[in-house]
DNA sequence: ATCAAATCAGTAACAGTTACTATTTTTAGA
DNA sequence: TCTAAAAATAGTAACTGTTACTGATTTGAT
């Protein structure tokens, strides 16, 4: 009966109704609405239990802080150079790479994370 | 006619002859032999620039600090689950994956940064 | 209603990294 | 070789993102 906190249950929805995958600094400021005196502490502190469990993503692009994706199923990241925007990826035919990435291995994958970089459609048209 | 003043030669050979991804705080220590007062500022900032000319590789994995790749040309990464190592992994077939990534994508895609995950060799015959 | 467990807000502390400053080293030219 | 300008340095302070701590509040089960 895993009931969620009135804090927690925000963030998650916040996330939820987002694309643009952002920061624990937005997450914190776009709660704000709802509970003006939300700590940053609980937003990190949820932001991570929810990722821990498999809720949210937790995006770690190295560019930056970190970013939280709200659709927790599996799908790939692009990370644009010019705007540093991060946007959602559907990329086919990838299923087989943690076995390819084994052929020559000896240890066991069982996942990866790849970040597709390169120029966005809105900074490809030129901004 | 680009020389390298001596501690950024000698970073760079530090790395050149370690195969673990060292992080900015080993190469410190261990440049610390040569260069008894060397700063940790200053590790960095070659690190950095070294990196941004493509001298060396630097690893943002998410888990910790970043680490270092004396190694330029591409290859993957696997991280272990377990202990934290990062290992190079020689991944044949991906090739094509940013044309696959692409497919789907209005922007331009160049370039893919991969960590493979699961459990090192080491951590697999029971550390 | 009561008590324990969970969660909170607020804040301090921390890790990793970058920025600043004054000094030293290197480079290029005469 | 001498000199001036440019580059790089050591040392340290500051900064960013994140985690840990504390005492108060809320929640859930009896």
């Amino acid at each position: 009966m895993l009931k969620y906190s009135r804090q927690r249950e925000a963030i998650k929805n916040f996330l939820a109704e987002r694309y643009d995958h952002p920061t624990a600094e937005t997450v914190y400021l776009g709660i704000k609405d709802e509970f003006p005196n939300i700590s940053l502490g609980t937003v990190y502190r949820n932001l991570s239990l929810l990722s821990e469990i498999g809720e949210i993503q937790k995006l770690s692009t190295g560019i930056g802080p970190d970013r939280f994706d709200g659709r927790p199923h599996p799908h790939y990241h692009f990370i644009c150079k010019d705007c540093g925007s991060v946007l959602d990826l559907k990329v086919e035919g990838l299923e087989h790479i943690n076995i390819l990435a084994g052929q020559h291995f000896d240890g066991d994958i069982d996942g990866h994370i790849t970040y597709f970089m390169g120029k966005c459609p809105a900074c490809k048209k030129g901004n």
